[in-house]
DNA sequence: TATCTAGTTTAAAATCATTCTAAAGAGCCT
DNA sequence: AGGCTCTTTAGAATGATTTTAAACTAGATA
């Protein structure tokens, strides 16, 4: 992660957006700049919104649910499923794992190399592994 | 397995029902009865309303939900997370993780064995780790 | 640069699983 | 049987997400 690329204009993200097959219009980069800037979290519709409004801007819901759809679909995103309340994506789509919370419905990542599967079943016929997601479900110890 | 354990009388559920610490009622018998014979399986709120109403037996929906909830709170069911379009539920509350084919929205065990997680990660200061769900996500090889 | 067209955005309505509500019903203890 | 609490019920409400149809725009073409 290099100055630049935290600083990345506009630019830098409708050349991104194009790679993954997105016409870069005025939302679609508006959101990239605010999720893709290589800063790791999770996001929900919600906050999102929340954030687009925070900056001074406006995208209207249907695009910011399809938005969120299509960066997932293109790999720019990754949905995460802890519960089923509404949906989560994680700004970083390199492999890892997570810890979920469920009494604050908190989502925290695994540092990269704590969780090691040392035998993985082999695809049903016809099939290939596609991802494997593990959620390590905590509580706090005094509940 | 034994055939009795097939067979078994609603007043075995009643009283599986008592020590989960749930009042048997007659809806509450009958969705038992249905989902809790011994035989693994995937159901949704939807899916169990057909089995019902198959069976010649009326449940409102409410019920439904409330009763799934509950036996999945009491420990009698496993609510399995792979998607947020509905809630699925699990009639093998053993520890087990699944195979999820998403172009289906299909769910198969894996077995028992067939996943060893050689390294974990230790629960966040004050926390305990309650359960680890391995999901693994495949497709059919040509897609 | 003007024009065209397919893809996008918009606000609002629609959808759909799930939860809530208030009234009627049923376990179960005495 | 009487009574108290927990349940069930049908229907309304909720809330995230998707759909709609019309207005708009990116980008290619003339």
């Amino acid at each position: 992660m290099t100055q630049k690329d935290r600083m990345a204009p506009k630019a830098h993200f409708a050349e991104k957006l194009r790679l993954a097959g997105l016409r870069p219009t005025r939302q679609r980069v508006a959101i990239a700049s605010l999720l893709l800037d290589g800063r790791h979290r999770h996001v929900t519709a919600d906050s999102l919104t929340e954030e687009i409004t925070t900056a001074g801007l406006h995208v209207s819901g249907g695009t910011v649910y399809n938005t969120l759809n299509q960066f997932t679909e293109a790999g720019l995103l990754r949905r995460v499923m802890v519960h089923n309340d509404y949906s989560l994506f994680d700004t970083n789509t390199d492999h890892h794992h997570h810890f979920y919370e469920a009494e604050n419905d908190q989502l925290f990542d695994i540092p990269h190399d704590d969780v090691i599967l040392a035998r993985l079943p082999a695809a049903p016929d016809g099939h290939e592994i596609k991802a494997v997601d593990v959620v390590v479900h905590i509580q706090s110890k005094n509940s």
